[in-house]
DNA sequence: GACTTTAAAATTTTT
DNA sequence: TTTTAAAGTC
């Protein structure tokens, strides 16, 4: 052999030694860092750690590991250096091999990793930041969407948008379009504005504009198409004239600027030399186009995905990515990880039995060396009380057992299925939290306040700012606002400027004394936003508008939660400007629009969690229950027709059978009330795709062979493993983080430490009065306060 | 223009 | 069943 391929074998041997801890596949997934590369990663096969050691391995050594150039004029000592460490991995040996070892370490910078959730990526950059310090922050590792408004504050001007654009979220989306579709005098019924959406999302996705798009289907005369198609035109329109891009815009307007603009192309592909996409089986066409093109200069793209757990069709991924990305790059290589480290060989077994019924995959099997592990359970409850009644008295056994609260998930395929397991819950004094639902950002009263801060921000927000308009009351009406959009559409200038001109306008003369109290509300609070710290100015939104008057002036139960949800608002101005002392409002707005996912899982504190089935993904629970496996709801009845969506829906089951790592109770109901009407659905097709020897039926059996005359047959009785007491809890719930009392003294991340003063309960939650020492008397209310606090 | 009643709809949702 | 939005009443 010569000394070059000597050399090269003996350097990977080198920096091997770095990653010893790991499996071998998950060291080779570390160590090819050049070309495209294929990481298929099972349900927990260590995938996240297998990206951080990749990243460090870039930024340590480069190449190294993966390439076959040799410095010029090594030597036969410079091999000896590199045998030797390899030899004998000591500090002394390391630093002569070092120089040897490196090819041209990346630069933080030059390194993207792209990520799904910004739990995920802060995950990823705290990481990171563990093993490498400082440089970490260098490595963009982020969210598509946030990476994406990053790049387009930066040169969206090159696509006639200016670069203080506005965020759309969803509902923003959907109440524009619910409007559109009003005003153009079309049918609600027949066109659903959520269906409508969706179409347009996905012209968006295929990179339709909306000329296009009509001319393709009025091609085809597909009356509903051409009506959407009309839609989608008055859309793009009207987010152009507010100046606003949805989620689906920040991405596709990226892509549009990579491709045309050279200049900008050049100088991302040539900056990204390392391109990382994570949970690349969710990813859209637009998504992967984005991808691609920034690794189009140096092809060092590795995605990391798994084709089992593709659960997010409906929202425009589309598994192709990950099954053709090796056709795509044809000299693309392809690890598979398979080893699980997370379950029992019988949780593992039986998914993998599940998985297998699938013909739209790549094909792999899990293994693990984990134990056996118990039998998974089935359990038939008569109805969905008596389901939830078995699953809080399972959990009950668990904790006298001794296990936490915590150790506990209950997944199902709807929200509306948490509310029996919440009663139940509740009754029998289990500490539960539900995750998902009714998000924060969702409620209407930061809804509000955000909308004042967008129109603050960007007077041009038509939407935001018909919304909070006559929010307090100021007696503009319908009349007077529907005056104003239509002058305002005739004029094409925007509602705030129809508004400024109320006094020369006929139709609005009776409301322009109004409408020029609210115009100079506006521009007072707009000339205050730019040299007031942004917390500050925050108190003063309130009280100039008025808002926080409006909600006081009604002393409710409502209005006292509303109160404290604009004051947690507050909590997440202080934070943000921890983390960017001058950060501007602007900033913030975006980091909102983009950081949805406030209620994160809360490891500190000690209750069962609940959760669909989709929010599940990533995360993992000893003991984890999937209630309703019923056809009809899981499977749901959308997929009994289309083999594409029975799919996924076996791909959500073992997304959700994956998430045990210990036991796994499968449970479904005789007969199930949901949404007012009692129906008898047969046993889920996935349970029966478990081969009996994973699985306890206890029940099962006597019970479907006599189903088709189920109702001839005696009952089968509820199960009541103890006296059941149906009042409700006498107690409130106790979750060890929730459970203060009067004079304990609390930490909260932004008021710093305080002394309760008092506790009242109020319904499930409690109204805490805090001395702090720093920021005074606040009071907060328990459940979301919690999250922000702890005892000290 | 504010408040009350009624009717319709309800997968899943990392941004 | 529960939630939300639109129509109806004061």
């Amino acid at each position: 052999m010569t000394l070059q391929k000597r050399f090269i074998t003996a350097r990977r041997l080198a920096i091997e030694k770095d990653f010893l801890h790991l499996n071998e596949k998950q060291r080779e997934a570390v160590l090819t860092t050049e070309g495209p590369l294929l990481l298929l990663a099972g349900a927990g096969s260590g995938k996240t750690t297998v990206l951080i050691n990749r990243i460090t391995n870039l930024l340590k050594y480069g190449r190294g590991s993966d390439s076959a150039d040799v410095p010029a004029n090594i030597t036969e000592n410079d091999l000896k250096i590199l045998e030797d460490y390899i030899e004998n991995p000591s500090p002394e040996y390391y630093e002569k091999a070092y120089p040897l070892m490196k090819l041209e370490p990346v630069e933080p910078w030059r390194l993207i990793a792209i990520t799904f959730t910004n739990k995920a990526a802060d995950e990823l950059k705290a990481r990171l930041e563990r093993v490498l310090g400082e440089a970490a922050l260098d490595v963009w590792a982020s969210t598509f969407h946030s990476a994406c408004a990053r790049i387009l504050r930066r040169d969206i001007e090159h696509l006639g948008f200016s670069r203080s654009f506005t965020i759309y979220d969803t509902s923003d989306s959907q109440t524009l379009v619910k409007r559109i579709i009003r005003d153009l005098d079309m049918d609600e019924k027949m066109l659903p504005p959520r269906s409508v959406l969706s179409q347009i999302s996905s012209a968006k996705d295929s990179m339709l504009s909306p000329e296009e798009y009509l001319r393709e289907d009025e091609k085809r005369n597909d009356f509903r198409k051409a009506k959407i198609g009309q839609v989608y035109c008055e859309y793009s329109k009207r987010l152009k004239e507010a100046n606003a891009l949805d989620f689906d815009d920040l991405i596709l307007f990226t892509v549009r600027l990579l491709l045309t603009n050279d200049e900008v192309r050049e100088y991302y592909q040539t900056k990204f030399k390392y391109v990382l996409i994570d949970e690349y089986q969710d990813t859209n066409n637009l998504q992967y186009l984005l991808a691609s093109t920034l690794a189009g200069k140096w092809q060092n793209i590795c995605v990391v995905g798994d084709d089992d757990q593709s659960i997010y069709k409906f929202r425009g991924a589309t598994i192709k990515n990950i099954l053709d990305f090796e056709n795509q790059y044809k000299n693309a290589r392809s690890i598979r990880m398979e080893q699980n480290y997370r379950s029992t060989g019988n949780i593992l077994d039986a998914a993998n039995a599940v998985i297998s019924n699938n013909t739209e995959r790549k094909g792999k099997e899990l293994w693990t060396n984990n134990e056996r592990g118990d039998l998974l359970t089935l359990y038939t409850a008569a109805s969905e009380t008596d389901e939830a009644q078995y699953v809080a008295s399972r959990i009950l056994e668990g904790y006298s057992r001794g296990e936490n609260w915590r150790d506990f998930a209950v997944l199902y395929r709807m929200n509306a299925q948490s509310n029996q397991l919440e009663y139940a819950f509740k009754r029998n004094g289990i500490p539960y939290r539900v995750i998902g639902g009714t998000r924060f950002f969702d409620r209407a009263e930061i809804k509000d306040i955000l909308a004042y801060l967008c129109v603050i921000n960007n007077p041009s927000d038509d939407l935001r700012l018909l919304r909070i308009v006559n929010v307090p009351a100021r007696a503009i009406g319908n009349r007077t606002i529907e005056e104003l959009t239509r002058v305002a559409g005739l004029e094409n200038i925007s509602a705030f400027e129809t508004m400024k001109k109320a006094s020369q306008l006929p139709d609005l003369q009776k409301s322009a004394a109004r409408l020029a109290v609210f115009v100079e509300l506006i521009e007072d609070l707009r000339s205050l936003v730019s040299n007031t710290p942004l917390d500050e100015f925050y108190d003063i939104l309130l009280s100039k508008t008025g808002y926080l008057s409006m909600l006081e002036a009604k002393d409710t139960i409502e209005n006292t939660a509303k109160i404290e949800n604009i004051k947690e608002l507050k909590t997440n101005i202080i934070a943000f400007l921890k983390e960017r002392e001058n950060g501007t409002l602007s900033e913030f707005l975006d980091e909102i629009a983009l950081y949805t996912d406030l209620e994160q899982l809360d490891p500190e504190g000690d209750s069962v969690v609940m959760m669909t089935m989709h929010s599940a993904k990533g995360l993992e629970f000893p003991t984890v229950f999937i209630v309703g496996a019923e056809e009809g709801i899981f499977p749901g009845a959308g997929a009994m027709l289309e083999p594409a969506e029975m799919e996924e829906e076996r791909r959500l089951c073992y997304v959700a059978m994956t998430r045990a790592k210990e036991r796994l109770y499968i449970t479904n109901a005789h007969h199930r009330m949901l949404f007012g009407k009692t129906s008898t659905n047969r046993l889920s097709r996935f349970v029966d795709e478990i081969p009996d020897s994973y699985i306890e039926k206890p029940r099962a059996k006597a019970l479907y062979e006599t189903s088709r005359f189920a109702k001839a047959v005696q009952p089968i009785p509820e199960y009541r493993p103890a006296k059941l007491d149906y009042s409700p809890p006498a107690k409130p719930m106790s979750t060890e983080s929730l459970a203060y009392k009067k004079g304990d003294t609390v930490e909260h991340k932004a008021f710093g430490r305080g002394l309760v003063v008092s506790i009242q309960p109020m319904g499930g939650d409690a109204l805490m009065e805090i001395a702090f020492e720093g920021a005074g008397t606040k009071r907060l209310m328990r459940n979301t306060a919690s999250r922000h606090m702890k005892k000290a």
